[in-house]
DNA sequence: ATTCTATCGATATTTAATTATCGAATACAA
DNA sequence: TTGTATTCGATAATTAAATATCGATAGAAT
């Protein structure tokens, strides 16, 4: 085999495997990607140009071994000896989460769970713009919120349809959240991020992540039991 | 082989079998715990006495087989035809999580998302008794937030070193969160259910949870992306 | 009384995730 | 220039979790 043909095959092989793998980040990894993304802004911060697997590993008590792999299914590839550029990692993870592009979203329910998410500050970093927030109290509608308007959440619905925001911060007491989950699906959102503590039931074609604390609770109490 | 023989064969075997569930339920069994104890107090409040572990797990869109196993690894047996008795069932799970005996514990960090936390009703539920918040704002200190007092955040190891509470929330800034749960850690608590969006780092001896909206997101981004 | 059906629990089997192994590449020092 | 240490990436092995299968049991229907 000569150089030439060899190079030809190793590239297709290799657009595929990059193309298996956009399709197929295993969960955990995804879940994983923030944390790496955080570490390595830090990085980033300070200055640094590349970081290995096994210096990052350290850093998150993660096995090296596993570092690597979650790396290598962005398509991002290592150099040896040095590992990978810091600047570069970034974007390949960001766009491996879609956090490349910022999506547009709603806040549902300005209660102290959903003011204290407005103040979090990651959601910019996490490519999450809130560009409206609702309410059904007459006191807090016309009221800003760091730096966006409350609006009354029976606008909700027309406001989705015309501007097509694909995603839906859900914050309101656990009792109205089927009811405005409901209504959201109905006016056509895409994603709701749910923050009640109840299982929404909603056609299939709306995807719904539920922040369970009772499940991290669980786990805790788990943990502390042994 | 005579039945008595048998029966007492059996019982040792089974007696072995529920120690070493006990050691070992699965991390994934104990994060689905809390939706079935929500789903089954549910029912008992609308006077069912008997769950199967088909109709649990329909209602959860979980695998009946799944949600059989979880359930066997609390202990309780069940029954052909009739499946789980609810109370009881109810009560091994909670035993399980160690939710059987109220966990006290203090909330350190009394901003938008402490209180909202405070007023989430669920802590209740899961055997967390928050006895104390704590707060660095002289505005905060002395007033009540659902029903219990604000101290000063300079008190806090005082307060722990004489309670011997062993769990703090941690929902303070993200800057303040390590200095804080050193102190924590340094007055001796035992477990720390952290919010702030960085990793704790700790001696060993303390269980630090952290709730990583980060993560939760990373799994909604992606999903919405397909 | 007998058959039928829903359910359990125990034991495979399959699938997914993590960890281990090893050869190849490359910077750096001797 | 050569040797060494470090890292990567590919493949293999292990572990953990989820799913499937099947016999046993007990209530309900015939």
């Amino acid at each position: 085999m000569n150089g030439r043909l060899d190079n030809t095959e190793n590239r297709h092989l290799k657009e595929r495997k990059v193309l298996d793998r956009i399709k197929s980040i295993p969960l955990p990894a995804i879940r994983r990607y923030p944390s790496y993304l955080r570490r390595l802004k830090k990085y980033e911060s300070e200055g640094v140009l590349w970081i290995s697997a096994t210096t990052l590993a350290e850093d998150l008590s993660l096995s090296s071994i596993l570092v690597r792999k979650d790396l290598a299914c962005t398509g991002l590839e290592g150099r040896p000896k040095y590992g990978f550029p810091i600047e570069p990692l970034i974007c390949a993870i960001e766009k491996s989460l879609g956090w490349d592009n910022a999506t547009d979203a709603i806040l549902v329910g300005a209660g102290n769970l959903g003011t204290a998410l407005m103040g979090y500050g990651g959601f910019t970093q996490y490519g999450l713009k809130i560009i409206a927030v609702f309410d059904s109290d007459p006191l807090k509608i016309g009221e800003m919120i760091h730096g966006v308007k409350i609006l009354d959440i029976e606008k909700t619905a027309d406001f989705i349809a015309r501007t097509k925001i694909p995603m839906a911060v859900l914050t309101v007491p656990a009792a109205y959240a089927q009811l405005i989950a409901m209504k959201l699906s109905d006016a056509g959102i895409k994603g709701i991020w749910n923050f009640a503590p109840i299982k929404l039931k909603l056609s299939n074609d709306v995807i719904i992540q539920r922040v369970d604390l009772a499940s991290s609770f669980a786990e805790l109490s788990s943990r502390l039991k042994k």
